[in-house]
DNA sequence: ACCTGAACACCGTTCAAGT
DNA sequence: ACCTGAACACCGTTCAAGT
């Protein structure tokens, strides 16, 4: 009793910034970016939901900051290596974070004035500084690879939410790579050609080829 | 008035699928994302809510739409060039297309599933394939610039959307080139040296020179 | 066939009132 | 200082009732 009086932040049952970030990433996660409302929130937080604004100023406040908790260990996470070895290892962390929590790559590309982005952006232009590209191409070089994760991030939450309470993934890829094979021949010849590859293909394998793609025309500019 | 009940569809103020996406593009240009509601939209064209739903299934359907009337003219608009240049001038057009209408790039980027999106992933691979690339590569191409795309767009209509009545687009990109030149130089090192390039620099000359950066990663893979 | 607008089931956010 | 929960000002969407 004397104790929790005098560390009421240890009682299980107190608020903090802290576990409400926590609960947000959670209802995220089991019931997709439309599971996250104040009611449910605040339901879940065994309260209500005014009590939640004392902590946080406002719902974009509250996904940044579980944006932020979820891709912490990346952001800060040490990697070794060549430059082109660190960029992937940054870039596919991200793309593990988004495929993990798929709100997430909804909520970078739609607010990229977020901190986690910049350190993103950070990591990948001191690489990039690393290849030894001239200055006056680094800014270039280092915004083209961020928006390429940030545009497969976008990609990557718009899947997840059409795949949500419908068929499963490998269902879904099956039936548009059908779609793509059945267009009009004069119209999208190309589509049809690679109809097939959609319906097999390793997003996370095809996400890395992008990068050393990338990599490659960046290494052309020395 | 005979005529009216014959041709009742030639009203100048009837409803139609096609006055009420013009009005939505409209809204969307003037409001913002945030301005197109059912209600705004149905006092525009004098009318109730519920009217909307007779000629358009629900708001999705409404964006979609009011996308695809938007990036008509680039989806469809003849390119000749080397394919490079095609290449170029679709996705410029992309673009340019997002720079009228921030709205556009947050649609594209949330919604790829999109028509649109489909027929500017087919114009880029079509140049892809005819740029050498062998067929196993070329998915994988066509998609990193398509990403590239959508990456940026969402970012533009970020940008949009934090623009929106607060300051303009040089004061603010002031305000964030000096927080840059701010940041810890042992966290930031390299977002500090390329602050003055934000500044001043050229979107649509660095998305150009983007798409130059991959097209030469591409290139590299016949 | 097409339109009307009240009504339903939600939202994010605020704020007086409590402890 | 922190929590409560009713209330406010909205949403998208539906649907009986009209023409």
């Amino acid at each position: 009793m004397t104790t929790r009086a005098r560390h009421p932040e240890r009682r299980e049952d107190a608020l903090s910034r802290e576990r409400i970030v926590g609960a947000a990433v959670e209802l995220l996660d089991d019931k997709g970016e439309s599971g996250l409302t104040f009611r449910a929130l605040a339901a879940h937080l065994e309260t209500g939901p005014g009590a939640i604004y004392w902590h946080v100023a406002n719902k974009n406040e509250l996904l940044a900051a579980a944006t932020a908790a979820v891709l912490a260990p990346v952001t800060s996470a040490e990697a070794t290596g060549t430059p082109q070895e660190v960029i992937r290892a940054v870039t596919v962390g991200v793309f593990d974070a988004i495929e993990a929590h798929p709100w997430v790559g909804a909520q970078l590309s739609a607010n990229p004035t977020q901190p986690a982005v910049l350190r993103i952006f950070e990591r990948i232009g001191w690489q990039v500084r690393a290849l030894g590209v001239p200055p006056s191409a680094r800014f270039t070089a280092a915004s083209a690879v961020l928006h390429f994760v940030l545009g497969v991030g976008g990609q990557n939450a718009a899947l997840a939410r059409t795949l949500r309470g419908t068929t499963n993934r490998s269902d879904h890829l099956a039936a548009v790579s059908a779609e793509w094979a059945d267009l009009d021949p004069d119209e999208f010849p190309f589509t049809r050609t690679v109809a097939d590859e959609l319906r097999d293909h390793d997003d996370r394998a095809q996400f890395l080829d992008g990068v050393d793609l990338i990599l490659a025309g960046i290494v052309r500019l020395r």
